[in-house]
DNA sequence: CTGAAAGCGCTTACAG
DNA sequence: CTGAAAGCGCTTACAG
């Protein structure tokens, strides 16, 4: 509503002046004047309005957190996002971000969108990509001129600041466990492996333990599909009729891996008994399923805090290098192995 | 980068009549006109400053999902945001705003903000604020005046606009389902309900059930505390070393109820057998426990939708008058009763 | 220490 | 059908 010019109006100054007021350039106004100022702006309720302000300086404070929607996104259809995984995350960077001074628009962003155009419409500052594949860098995200972070992506890792956690060791930890718990038998369930990515990686550590152990991998050991509990409950049937091939399953989530065990319960097979299985994550979800879930952890609350100080970090101009910062991973042994 | 000028210049006229073109505003420009200036646009990837429009039209295609945190919500200290329930409502809301050209602005809302600050900073079109209580409305609320949309809230019912879910008819359902399976001692464990909201409508669904089988309420039956699955764990483990007093307990959220259960089978009780459990959500987490969980079901999808489209009928003038709107439940029989 | 003026990139009456 | 000009609410050199 008020304008700067009510409020230099009220104060019968410039508005230059009450912008200097605004923006803490105190040295510029006497101390009377910055009084006179402070208290109209509180009797007021001032705030000023930032897009005008961000018109002119060029800056928005507003960071986009964009995650692509290569993969329908669709709540009616698939409900992926209710994986605790991304409520965590986006806690984080909102409250992160907030912390400093900054505003969080967040986005799943389509084949038929543009990021760059976004952040050109809006004069955003930074963006958080969340989980990019090869071909969506090619259209979707060309050309972002302001600085971004790409999490748990692994494209062009020589030219992009990205954080990604240790997923060739964490498939490379959950694989040699089973092995070392003896089993021989060990197969993997995992999201499409084709694009390089997290899912690619966690494969490529799976694949190292068995080769570090002397184990040939069996093609048939290979589960690819979206990572859903619906998924892993399919795969846990599917396994169930084939039971003398395996005894141990790496799953790419704890969501899908939740799923897995629900499978594999209810076509009658034990767990741990028949098959081991290790998820990935660490989520408490783990704790609820009978047995509780071995997995992978990873501290997602610090990935968002991570993401977002390394953006701050871009912004302030304090980092000018490329940064690439891996998460550590923590085998977490619970009862399904 | 480039601006309406550079676009203009390129096509030699001015820079109202590349306006026009872009707000498709045909009937004022020529055809011929309209096809080189949009060739150009093409040309050049130009895609307006958002900011400089808003600045201009007073709009900014801006809704902000505000959720109060009167609650901690740092996410070091309580990870509540992992619940798959705002996962799946943000996914909902930003997919529903999405289709109707509108931006998604996602912020948690602390004692020491004010609304309608942010919304003046940002010129913000909308509102939609999720579970707000009294206290919260008198200061971090008031006079927002932009349109506005209260998710499971139940303040000044008579003048805001409102979407809920039917709680007190999900407490009445479940505790009555209880009665009806055999159960006398019936507890609740629910979030605090000292103001009015959803918890204390569950409560009060609850009372009434109890009520109208003409069992006497116990002040023993109560549990109130933050709704997290720690909190749960340890009533259940309450519960267990005072098992006579109990057969039964209506719980406030599914992620709630799983703690409860997991205490109690901790400490050594049988769910159903020594007591029964139900819950309130549907959450697929509710299918991962040992036994699934009985609970109310609620369309938290829809529900986003429904706030979506509510929030647009307001800013379309097509809804004048203040509409509340209440989002069936129905009681999931599983295998905690 | 204070102010007048230009300008950020748009849109909107108003003229022609 | 097209254009010149004002203005949205700020900030930023530049003068005084």
């Amino acid at each position: 509503m008020s304008s700067i010019i009510e409020i230099a109006r009220l104060a019968k100054v410039s508005k230059m002046t009450v912008s200097n007021v605004i923006n803490k350039k105190y040295s510029k106004v006497s101390k009377e004047t910055i009084d006179k100022i402070e208290r109209i702006i509180a009797e007021t309720n001032y705030t000023p309005n930032l897009f005008a302000r961000s018109l002119k300086s060029n800056t928005s404070k507003i960071v986009l957190l964009a995650i692509p929607q290569t993969i329908e996104n669709d709540p009616y259809k698939n409900k992926a996002f209710n994986n605790p995984f991304y409520g965590e995350l986006i806690n984080s960077v909102e409250y992160n971000l907030r912390k400093h001074g900054y505003y969080l628009m967040f986005r799943f962003i389509n084949e038929n969108e543009i990021l760059s155009n976004l952040v050109i419409n809006w004069n955003i500052d930074g963006v958080i990509i969340l989980g990019a594949i090869e071909k969506e860098m090619d259209v979707m995200f060309k050309e972002v001129n302001v600085p971004t972070v790409y999490l748990d992506t692994y494209i062009d890792i020589a030219k992009n600041d990205m954080i990604i956690t240790d997923d060739e060791k964490g498939g490379f930890l959950a694989t040699d466990y089973l092995y070392q718990t003896g089993r021989r038998k060990i197969g993997i369930v995992v999201s499409s492996i084709k694009e390089v990515g997290v899912a690619s990686k966690r494969y490529d550590g799976y694949r190292q333990a068995l080769a570090s152990s002397h184990i040939d991998f069996q093609a048939s050991w290979l589960f690819e599909g979206f990572p859903s509990f619906e998924f892993g409950d399919q795969i846990g049937k599917y396994i169930s009729s084939h039971k003398d091939q395996y005894d141990a399953l790496f799953v790419y989530s704890d969501i899908l891996a939740l799923g897995v065990i629900k499978g594999l319960k209810t076509y009658g097979l034990r767990v741990p008994e028949d098959i081991a299985v290790v998820g990935f994550d660490g989520l408490y979800i783990g704790e609820l399923s009978e047995p509780k879930l071995t997995t992978i952890k990873q501290d997602i609350t610090v990935k968002g805090e991570m993401s977002v100080n390394l953006l701050m970090r871009k912004l302030s101009g304090e980092s000018t290098t490329v940064e690439q910062l891996k998460l550590p991973v923590e085998l977490l042994i619970k009862e399904s192995t």
